[in-house]
DNA sequence: CGCATATTTGAATTCTTTCAATCAACGTGG
DNA sequence: CCACGTTGATTGAAAGAATTCAAATATGCG
C-alpha cells in the first residue's frame, strides 16, 4: 500500500520526489500499535510527539460526566491525530482506536525540518488542517440541523470520499468498522435509533452495511438523500502554480 | 478601549512591547464597518486579505439547500475571521455581521512579516487558532449530546468566558446581540423552543436577558446546569518560559 | 403613533429516546 | 464439532423532547 500521508497531500500540492522522499522519512519513524477501544491520547495527556496514522481508524471523542459521549472527528489513515505538539498544551478530548491501529512518533523538531525545506510540503499539510477545519464545521451543520436519516448518509457520503482520496475504496464500497453504537456516538442519536434508520436506508437500496463492509449501490443517490455537497473537503484542487 | 487582540493574545503569551507595537501595526490597517444581517465573506468567496474584527460580533454559518440554517462559530472582537488566505481556498460557508462590526484588512504580506519577526505573537497566535479548534469539538459535543437546557446555558458560560478574556463583561453581565431566531441557529433548535427554553432559565434565575444583555447571577450555578467545564478554551495559560 | 421586528402562547404532531427483551453472529473451550 | 458466553443487531411499546403551525403580544424605531 502507498503512504497515505502522501497520496493525501498529492491532492493538495504537486509533490516533487524530494518531497515525497521527505514525508517517507516522516512515516520511517517509530511505529506504534493499539488495539481496537484503546485510547492513543486522553483528555488531559501533553503530547510530545505529533503522531501520523498509517492504517486503521481512530477517533476523537469527548464524553459529558454522566457517560454520554460524542466523537467529534474520524481519524483516517494519513491524518496527524497530534498537531498541537508545537504549542505544549494539554489535550481538551481523547482519542481512541476504533480497529487495530498502526502510526508513528514524529519528534517535533523531525517535522520542523521537513517543513522548512520543503515549503510545498508545508503548504499540502496546512490545505489537510483547513480541509479538518471545515469537516468540524461540516460535522456542526450535520448535528445541528441535519434530521436523523440525512446524518446518517451525510456520514457515509464524508467518509466514503475520503477514504478514495487515499486510494481505500473499492468500486462502491468500502470498509465501514463503526458498530451501530459507535455509529450513534458520532452523528449524535442513541444505538437503537441507527439501527431503525439503518433499516430504512436497506430498504430503499441507499446503502448495504453487513461485516464491517459499506456498499453504495448509487452514490448520487446518497448524496441527494444526504444534502452531501463535496465541496468542504476541497479535494483536487492541485494548483498549477504549485507545480513541483 | 483596548486593542482586543492583544488583550487576547497576552491570555497566551507575555507579548513585549514591540511585539504590542507590531500588533497595532496590524490593527491600523484599512477599516471596514458592517451593518447587522449583513454578509461579511460569502461561500463561493476566495478573500485575499485576513480579517480581523476590533469591535462586534460576526458569525460564520452554513446553510442547506432548503433554507435550514446553521451558525457554527461565533467571531467576537479579536477574532481573526479570515485566514485561510495563503492557501487561497474558495470560502465553504459565509460571515455575516450580527451587529455593528468594525474589522481591518491586513494584506499577508503585513501578517508575514509581523510572525516572521515576532516569534511570541506566532506563537500565541497558534494558540489562538487551537483554541478555535477546540472550541469548535466542544459545539460538536453540545449539539450532539447535550439537550436543549444544557446546549443553551453551555452556549452562554462559553459567552461569557470569552468576553471576559477580552475585557468586555461587567461584573455578571455582558453583551448579547442575539436575537432568539439567531440562538437558535446557534445551538440547532426552534426560535419558539430557545423561547421556552429561556423561560425555565429565567424561572430559575439561572439567566435573565432582556435588551441585548446577558446577566448571569450565579455563574457557578449555570455553569453546573451546562455542564460547563472551561479547560477547552485554554484560557490564561501565559507559560514563564515564554516571557518576554 | 404606527409599522416592523421580536417574543410569547397553545395545541397537535413528529421525531427520537427509553427500557426491556429477543435474536444473531462469532470465537472459545470442551 | 457443538455448547456456551459475549458482543452486536433487532424489535416493540410507551414516554419524552422538540417541532410545527398559527395566532396573539410586546417592543423598538422612525
Amino acid at each position: 500500500m502507498q503512504n497515505p500521508l502522501v497520496t493525501k497531500l498529492e491532492q493538495f500540492a504537486r509533490l516533487s520526489d524530494e518531497d515525497q522522499r521527505a514525508l517517507h522519512t516522516l512515516t520511517s519513524q517509530p511505529v506504534r500499535r493499539y488495539q481496537p477501544d484503546t485510547d492513543i491520547v486522553c483528555e488531559g495527556d501533553v503530547p510530545q510527539t505529533i503522531r501520523l496514522v498509517l492504517s486503521g481508524w481512530a477517533y476523537r471523542y469527548k464524553q459529558l460526566p454522566d457517560g454520554r459521549r460524542q466523537v467529534v472527528a474520524l481519524i483516517l489513515p494519513g491524518d496527524l491525530c497530534v498537531d498541537n505538539v508545537f504549542v505544549l498544551s494539554e489535550m481538551d478530548h481523547s482519542i481512541g482506536a476504533l480497529n487495530d491501529v498502526t502510526l508513528v512518533e514524529i519528534p517535533p523538531a523531525v517535522f520542523e525540518a521537513v517543513m522548512t525545506v520543503h515549503p510545498r510540503v508545508t503548504r499540502a499539510l496546512g490545505w489537510a488542517s483547513l480541509v479538518n477545519a471545515a469537516m468540524q464545521r461540516e460535522w456542526v451543520l450535520n448535528l445541528g440541523r441535519r434530521v436523523a436519516v440525512e446524518r446518517l448518509t451525510h456520514l457515509f457520503c464524508e467518509v466514503f470520499y475520503r477514504l478514495r482520496a487515499i486510494g481505500l475504496t473499492q468500486e462502491d464500497s468500502c470498509e465501514m468498522p463503526l458498530t451501530q453504537t459507535e455509529l450513534a456516538d458520532v452523528i449524535g442519536m442513541t444505538p437503537v435509533h441507527v439501527n431503525r434508520v439503518l433499516q430504512t436506508l436497506r430498504r430503499q437500496k441507499l446503502v448495504e452495511l453487513r461485516g464491517r463492509r459499506l456498499t453504495i449501490p448509487d452514490l448520487e443517490a446518497l448524496e441527494r438523500a444526504a444534502l452531501f455537497t463535496p465541496n468542504y473537503l476541497h479535494l483536487g484542487r492541485v494548483e498549477a502554480q504549485f507545480d513541483a
